[in-house]
DNA sequence: AAACCGGGGTG
DNA sequence: CACCCAGGTTT
C-alpha cells in the first residue's frame, strides 16, 4: 500500500501553481457571479466569455437587478453568446431567487437544483465555489480527467457510465479547499486534459493516470454511438446517349468522393427533365428508375436512386468542360469511380 | 462535417 | 427513469 498524494492533492498543488486565479468571476466570489459566470462557461470559451461577464455584472450587479430588468435587456446583452434559451432560464432563475428567497441564494444543492437552468454540476459548482461547502461538480473538463485518469469505459450519456463518474467526482471532492479543487479540475481539463493532444507531460495526475499508462487517453471520453447512421437520398441520373456512352462528372476536389467520377445527382426523379433541358436543350426519353439500393458510409448510410435515360442525338456536342466525361463501358477511361458507380456501370 | 455539452423536455 | 434535443463553435 502506497501512501502517495491524494488526486485532490495533486491537483491542488498543481493548481496553486499553475491555475487561473484572476478570472473576472474569480474575484468578489459570491453566489451570482458564479452561477451567472458558470451558465456562460457551458457554452463558451473563457476568452469570448470575459467581456460579457464584465457587462452583465455592470448593468445587473446583483441578482435583484436581473430580476428586475425585462427580459428583452437580458437578451440584448446576452446577444453574440448564443444560446438565448439559458438567458431566459436566467432571468427566470433570478425572479425565482427574488419571490421564494428573498433574493438571498439557497445554500443546498436541491434547492439550487430547483431552478430553471441549474442542474446538478452548476448547483454543485455555485455551492463549493461560492459557499465553500463540500460539492461535486462534473461538468464536460472533469468528465474527460476523471474518464481517463479511471480509464471508464463507455459513453458518459448512458446511464452507468454517467454514474459511475459521479460517484468518482463524489470520492474526489475533498472536504476543505473545495472551491480550489473545483476550479482546479475545470482548469485541468480545459488546459492540459483536453480532447485532442492533452498535454500530459505536464500533468500532476499524470503518473497515475490509467490511460496515460498506456496511451489510450484518445479513447476517453467514450464517443457516443452510432446507433442508427442518418439515411440520406439521392438520384443517379444513368444519362445516356445513342450509342450507349454515359455521362459522368468529377466531384469536387473534397468531401465524399472527392476527385473521383460520378452520375450526375439530382434531388429527385422528377427533377429529370429541368436538368436536361438545363445541360442539353432537351428532355430525355423515357426515363426509367431502377431499383434504389444503399450504400453506407462510416457516417451515414446513402440510399441511391438510379434512373436511366436517353438523349437523341449528339449530346456529346453540346458541352465540353474537364469536369464531364463521356464514358463508354467497352472501352473505359482511365479514372477513378465511386464504388456504387463502377457498380453500375458494370450493369449496363 | 461531426463532436461537443449540461439541462430541459418528452416518451 | 431513460432518452433525445437545441444551439454555436471546435476539431
Amino acid at each position: 500500500m502506497s501512501n502517495r498524494p491524494s488526486l485532490a492533492k495533486r491537483v491542488l498543488t498543481w493548481f496553486d501553481q499553475h491555475g487561473r486565479k484572476d478570472l473576472p468571476w474569480q474575484q468578489a466570489i459570491d453566489p451570482y457571479r458564479v452561477w451567472v459566470s458558470e451558465i456562460m462557461l457551458q457554452q463558451t470559451q473563457v476568452r469570448t466569455v470575459i467581456p460579457y461577464f464584465q457587462r452583465f455584472m455592470a448593468t445587473f450587479p446583483t441578482v435583484v437587478d436581473l430580476a428586475d430588468a425585462p427580459v428583452d435587456e437580458v437578451l440584448h446583452l446576452w446577444t453574440g453568446l448564443g444560446y438565448y434559451a439559458r438567458a431566459r432560464n436566467l432571468h427566470k432563475a433570478a425572479r425565482q431567487v427574488c419571490s421564494q428567497y428573498d433574493g438571498v441564494f439557497p445554500d443546498s444543492v436541491a434547492a439550487l437544483n430547483t431552478l430553471p437552468g441549474i442542474g446538478r454540476s452548476t448547483a454543485g459548482a455555485i455551492i463549493s465555489i461560492a459557499f465553500g461547502q463540500r460539492a461535486a461538480i462534473l461538468d464536460g473538463n472533469v468528465k474527460r480527467v476523471l474518464a481517463r485518469y479511471h480509464a471508464v469505459a463507455g459513453w458518459p450519456g448512458q446511464t452507468a457510465v454517467h454514474r459511475a463518474l459521479w460517484e468518482l467526482a463524489e470520492q474526489h471532492t475533498p472536504g476543505h479547499r473545495v472551491a480550489d479543487y473545483s476550479q482546479a479540475m475545470m482548469d485541468l481539463g480545459a488546459t492540459l486534459c483536453t480532447r485532442s493532444r492533452p498535454r500530459c507531460d505536464d500533468c500532476p495526475l499524470a503518473r497515475d493516470c490509467a490511460a496515460r499508462a498506456d496511451g489510450s487517453q484518445a479513447d476517453f471520453p467514450g464517443r457516443k454511438p452510432r446507433k442508427v447512421l442518418p439515411v440520406r437520398n439521392t438520384v443517379f441520373l444513368i444519362l445516356q446517349d445513342e450509342a450507349g456512352t454515359v455521362l459522368l462528372q468529377r466531384r469536387p476536389p473534397t468531401g465524399i468522393w472527392g476527385g473521383l467520377w460520378c452520375f450526375p445527382e439530382i434531388k429527385a426523379t422528377t427533377g429529370v427533365d429541368e436538368w436536361c433541358l438545363d445541360h442539353f436543350g432537351q428532355a430525355p426519353r423515357d426515363p426509367q428508375p431502377e431499383t434504389i439500393f444503399r450504400h453506407t458510409f462510416s457516417h451515414y448510410h446513402l440510399d441511391i436512386q438510379p434512373l436511366r435515360a436517353r438523349l437523341a442525338g449528339n449530346p456529346q456536342a453540346v458541352m465540353a468542360a474537364d469536369d464531364q466525361l463521356w464514358y463508354n463501358v467497352a472501352q473505359p477511361a482511365q479514372v477513378g469511380l465511386a464504388a456504387p458507380v463502377a457498380r453500375l456501370l458494370a450493369t449496363l
